[in-house]
DNA sequence: AGCACGCCGACT
DNA sequence: GTCGGCGTGCTC
């Protein structure tokens, strides 16, 4: 028999597979396996058989080392890998990595030691030691970390009193990545629309066929208590489901909701989980045993054996965009992945994407409506502070009508919410002196002030330098001006408006973990704060019940710039943040702070008529042929040096192959011309719908010269950032 | 992504 | 004369 090539994928920046022997090892598609590659190992699947094997290659083919013992990659997940590396032009290597990202930690599981009271009392009587045994009296087994925490002492104190032979340690079985949810653990009591919604999910899951549905209602209208019907019949189904998230709505909360429901949490997959749980989720969910998992944007790449229903949570959100490596839409991919293995998805939103109110619209989508907030909740109330005829005095950024309200709801222990999407203390520092200003060094962006850190920080590469005494430029003293808000200048001016009241900063530079978020929010769901000011970080799904009053600092924050997703961007996260008041005590209120009330995102805001918005929306979108109604790439070239950048970037431009359909705008330098100290050109190319644009890209590229040094290009198939 | 190969400045 | 800087290119 002559002997077997298979072809193998490595997880590298390589399109193609490589070839290599089988030799006595029986692999078969799909399979993981661990190859030579150069001078060291790593592992791969195998892609498909080769019959025909390049003979150019001659003797260089190297033999499989071993089969490795996990679960194989499906024929769907393989057909997914090269789907979304062909529509994104990104290697089909890079791609296969992100679902090859089981975590090296696959190893042997870690002991996990228990311990349970035992012996005598220790010859030493400490308090820290007197609250473990008051901890241990019940005489049950606790895990050692388990019992510590319990006690309020460190794990120091437990092994002190495993060495006395008060304790005694018993070997526990390794906790299991997630127990089986329970689809009638709690039936929810639904609304006549929401039963109606429900039932269509639940049909389209038994049916186990492909559709896409968008699961269209308000802040409050009972849209996871919908989709979780959906998830009860896959669960009865006995099939997977998972539930995409944007990476900051996975909070405790929202997997809390799970389990109120389902008896146990889910899994969960975020950059946060440790390897080892990873490869443990992974495994899991490749062998079937976790039923559900509810991630962020990379979860999608998990290897489900038998993946039944996708739920597409906060549809509209940006983060579900992934900007750096393979630029792809989880939500697209997601459905695309539907679409592959058969089975239905639902995409869940109060402000839906353009792309998917017009996929709802022409019936590509088919649309479950939630009309109303579930259980009487009324919508807030929407005003408009016009900062030109009633804003606060210079340098303070609250008007009086908004710093009423916020005395009014503190006096009757409710909760103000005042939103900036902005960190740090100001925008600009300037010297009054000599109208210096604070940029950095290496992007075309001024610096940050925090005071909190007392650091200037970029927002666009994270560089950061001490706040200096004098200006740098002409040496005088006390000449900084701060210009513009940030979260921590309005906690300023709050402190002195409203001096007893509790006051929580929420912005993602003061940050820890996701744990110190979790805290945070519980902190004001039991009422332990008064004020909340925060940047879009509070915006993520979170529900505050004692909530009533949202205050926007500056509405008109995100239609400052060119980005045709502008005004889509400010009306959905401004819904979404005004959403936050009155879920629960009566009518909340929320004020939007803005120099252009007469602007269709306020109008539309204010009268809370999320039709007009959409109307205005898509005909604009639909008269200049933008997305969904046309295609858009952007080619973003980029060098340190700016005139290598640009050179290339125009011969890119001269070489576009010809196509009427096709429009090549540009190059110019890009938003952020500078970034990282790279300079970049941008080239738009616009194509109607119907046209296959990563395959002219493709066509494009292989015909263009090859860079050299440190000139890169960087693809973006339906790019949604403009910077 | 690694890792080796290769071609130019400061060391024993 | 060699050690080592990291730019360039290959890995079946």
């Amino acid at each position: 028999m002559a002997r077997r090539i298979v072809d193998v994928l490595v997880p590298l920046a390589l399109d193609q597979p490589y070839s290599y022997a089988a030799g006595d090892i029986p692999v078969a598609p799909g399979d993981v396996v661990r190859v030579p590659l150069g001078t060291r190992e790593c592992a791969g699947v195998v892609w498909g058989e080769n019959t025909t094997p390049d003979p150019r290659l001659d003797n260089r083919i190297k033999a499989i080392a071993e089969k490795l013992d996990v679960p194989p990659l499906r024929d769907e997940m393989r057909k997914l890998v090269d789907w979304i590396a062909h529509y994104t032009l990104a290697p089909r290597g890079m791609v296969l990595r992100m679902a090859l990202r089981m975590g090296e930690g696959l190893g042997p599981e870690r002991e996990r030691v228990g311990v349970r009271l035992a012996g005598a009392p220790p010859a030493r009587m400490t308090p820290a030691r007197a609250r473990v045994l008051a901890t241990l009296a019940d005489r049950l087994v606790r895990a050692k970390s388990d019992a510590a925490k319990e006690a309020g002492v460190s794990p120091g104190v437990v092994d002190g009193l495993i060495d006395e032979g008060t304790l005694e340690t018993v070997a526990l079985p390794p906790e299991p990545v997630a127990r089986a949810p329970d689809a009638d653990f709690s039936r929810p009591d639904l609304s006549p629309e929401q039963a109606a919604a429900a039932a269509a999910l639940r049909d389209a899951v038994a049916a186990r066929t492909f559709a896409t549905f968008l699961l269209d209602g308000v802040t409050g209208s009972g849209k996871t208590e919908v989709y979780f019907e959906g998830v009860a019949e896959a669960i009865r189904q006995r099939r997977q489901v998972l539930i995409l998230m944007p990476e900051i709505a996975l909070t405790a909360q929202s997997l809390d909701r799970f389990s109120a429901r389902f008896g146990v949490r889910p899994a969960e997959w975020h950059s946060e989980i440790s390897p080892r749980k990873r490869a443990r989720i992974w495994q899991g969910v490749a062998e079937g045993e976790v039923r559900v998992v509810a991630g962020a944007r990379s979860a999608l790449f998990l290897p489900f054996a038998d993946l039944g229903f996708v739920v597409v949570d906060e549809e509209h959100d940006p983060a579900y965009k992934q900007e750096d490596g393979v630029r792809y839409h989880a939500r697209d991919m997601a459905v695309v992945r539907a679409h592959i293995e058969k089975f239905p998805i639902v995409l869940a939103s109060a402000t839906p994407s353009v792309e998917t109110e017009v996929n709802a619209r022409k019936g590509r989508y088919r649309r479950l409506s939630l009309p109303q907030r579930f259980g009487g909740q009324s919508l807030p109330h929407v005003e408009a502070i016009d900062l030109s005829r009633e804003g606060p005095p210079r340098g303070r950024w609250i008007a009086p009508r908004l710093a009423e309200a916020v005395t009014v709801a503190i006096e009757r222990k409710q909760q103000a919410l005042l939103f900036l999407n902005r960190r740090g203390y100001a925008p600009l520092t300037l010297c009054r002196a000599c109208g210096y200003r604070f940029a950095c060094p290496q992007c075309d962006a001024w610096l940050v002030d925090h005071r909190f850190k007392r650091q200037l920080v970029c927002h666009h590469c994270g560089f950061s330098t001490p706040h200096p005494a004098v200006c740098p430029n002409c040496h005088a003293a006390d000449s900084f001006v701060a210009c513009g808000p940030g979260v921590e200048r309005v906690e300023e001016e709050v402190g002195t408006l409203f001096p007893q009241a509790r006051v929580m900063v929420m912005s993602s530079d003061l940050l820890t973990s996701v744990d110190k978020l979790r805290e945070e929010l519980t902190e004001i769901q039991e009422g332990r704060v008064d004020i909340v000011i925060g940047t879009q970080l509070v915006a993520k799904g979170h529900h505050f019940p004692r909530l009533n009053l949202v205050g926007i600092v500056d509405a008109d924050l995100g239609l400052a710039n060119g980005d045709p997703r502008a005004a889509e961007r400010t009306f959905q996260l401004l819904s979404q943040v005004a959403g936050r008041a009155g879920r629960e005590e009566g009518q909340g209120i929320g004020f939007l702070q803005t120099h252009q009330p007469e602007h269709p995102v306020m109008r539309a805001l204010i009268a809370g008529d999320r039709e007009a918005f959409y109307a205005s929306e898509i005909d604009i979108r639909e008269r200049l042929h933008y997305p969904p109604f046309g295609r858009l790439a952007s080619l973003i070239v980029s060098a340190s040096d700016r005139a290598a950048a640009e050179t290339h970037a125009r011969k890119l431009a001269a070489i576009a192959p010809r196509d009427e359909r096709v429009r090549v705008l540009g190059p110019a330098e890009a938003p952020v011309s500078l970034l990282r100290g790279r300079h970049r050109f941008r080239l738009l190319i616009k194509a109607p719908r119907a046209l296959d644009l990563s395959g002219y890209m493709r066509d494009w590229l292989a015909a263009a010269p090859k860079t050299t040094g440190d000139l890169k290009r960087e693809i973006d198939i339906d790019p949604t950032s403009f910077l």
